[in-house]
DNA sequence: TCTGGGGTCCTAGGACCC
DNA sequence: TCTGGGGTCCTAGGACCC
């Protein structure tokens, strides 16, 4: 392991990320308790602060809530994903201005390349860039600072939590460090999840200060490579570098519930050729070419129906990107898998095994015309990037969408699409 | 009625080779 | 009777992240 020398990182995450997209334009939102709910309507994947105070858990299916939402008069929200990734541009294109290296971690977090910069007055720093990313989005940041990646983590964390830090803390050279760490609760950190979590607690080693002095060679053996990379992390050390260049996709997914059970073939179709062409369009945009797909489909596991679960994995003659073989081949997985009788809940596909665009392989036996088909496909994604999604499509994947998920609460695409635009009335008080 | 979706990395163990 | 040792590749499964 390859020790990294005299780094110093900071780690910008956005506060309650999803619910704090619904605050930006709809102000009243404001000190009101608000959730943002997973696909489909299902559980809760977002929380104000506010919301976390009347008891809404992370997770919780929003079923179970009912009382809660009546009682708190809780805003509840669809998830807007258009929203989140628009306003997740802004915030980073307003955190790049600060610092030559910046990683897209996840789409409301970066870490900062904060190497060589005035260590006396790295705080104030932060809090120009928390207040400009506020000024400038709408969007409150929590900024953690620390000679690591997992510090800075830690940090971040910490400041969030704590208000007296008014969501900025720096532990370069902070003597209260390790007495912050001895506060924070093992499974807290950064690369230890409910599972070592359980098995540190278990041992003895119940906060991030007991995991930093805990033994390399044990938690070697343990927790294996990545374990002992968070503990020296934890001592100082830094052993993960900024990944300013974000790295091809080795696996792509597109899969969902249903709005509600499925038992007929033809809406399975259409479904699964939506997940398809969607696969190979996220496909196309790396530029890569995929050897191998898997169909799933499955019943819903917490109904007391028969149930039935199975995919599909097939070899394709020739690797591609193109929307009309990833959906055939698709499709004829479905065929081998489906089953008549039962209630299909969910379906998705799964491309792996890439190589480059400029990589392909062609067989003596391949007569399609993939030049043609290339153009195709540019066509295609030029007029769907400009007009937005599924403007043009495939006839198969149908224009019924009955399997399409459940969405009640939708909040309008205030900053993507035109009729969604706000109007603001000058001469009203 | 209602329970998300999309990724990564690492390890162990088996098959196979010389 | 006795059954090496080292290497690679692949896959499944388990851990983690958001």
């Amino acid at each position: 392991m390859q020790a990294l020398k005299n780094k110093l990182f900071a780690l910008a995450d956005c506060n309650n990320f999803y619910a704090s997209c619904e605050r930006v334009f709809n102000p009243k939102l404001e000190g009101k308790p608000v959730v943002v709910l997973s696909n489909n309507d299902g559980c809760v994947i977002a929380r104000s602060n506010e919301a976390k105070v009347v008891g809404v858990k992370m997770g919780q299916p929003a079923f179970q809530m009912a009382d809660i939402i009546e009682k708190n008069n809780v805003y509840v929200f669809s998830t807007n994903f258009v929203l989140y990734g628009d306003m997740s541009n802004r915030v980073m294109n307003t955190l790049a201005q600060f610092t030559p290296d910046i990683e897209i971690y996840s789409i409301d977090e970066a870490f900062l390349d904060f190497t060589g910069f005035d260590t006396e007055h790295i705080t104030d720093y932060a809090k120009g860039i928390q207040s400009t990313v506020k000024q400038w989005t709408g969007i409150p940041v929590s900024i953690g600072i620390a000679e690591t990646k997992t510090l800075a983590k830690v940090a971040n964390h910490i400041a969030k939590k704590n208000p007296e830090f008014d969501g900025v803390l720096s532990l370069y050279n902070n003597h209260m460090t390790d007495s912050l760490l001895g506060r924070l609760p093992v499974d807290d950190v950064w690369g230890v999840g409910k599972q070592y979590g359980k098995f540190l607690m278990d041992k003895g080693i119940k906060t991030a200060l007991h995991l930093k002095n805990a033994d390399e060679k044990w938690i070697l053996k343990h927790m294996h490579v990545p374990g002992q990379r968070t503990v020296m992390e934890l001592r100082g050390t830094s052993c993960i570098r900024i990944e300013s260049i974000i790295p091809d996709r080795k696996g792509i997914c597109t899969a969902r519930s249903f709005g509600k059970p499925m038992s007929n073939y033809e809406d399975i179709e259409q479904a699964v050729a939506t997940f398809a062409a969607k696969c190979s369009e996220k496909l196309r945009r790396q530029h890569s070419i995929t050897k191998t797909l898997t169909v799933f489909i499955m019943t819903n596991r917490f109904a007391d129906t028969p149930q039935y679960v199975n995919g599909k994995t097939i070899q394709l003659p020739v690797a591609t990107n193109h929307a009309n073989e990833i959906i055939h081949h698709a499709l004829s997985g479905l065929r081998l898998l489906f089953r008549k009788g039962y209630l299909y809940k969910k379906a998705g596909v799964i491309l792996s095994d890439f190589v480059q665009e400029d990589q392909q392989q062609f067989t003596l036996w391949d007569n399609i015309d993939r030049e043609k088909y290339a153009k195709l496909m540019k066509s295609l994604d030029c007029i769907n990037t400009a007009n937005g999604d599924e403007v043009v499509k495939f006839a198969i994947q149908g224009t019924q969408k009955r399997w399409k998920m459940k969405q009640e609460r939708l909040s309008p695409c205030y900053t993507t699409r035109w009729k969604d635009l706000l109007t603001i009335d000058v001469n009203k008080k």
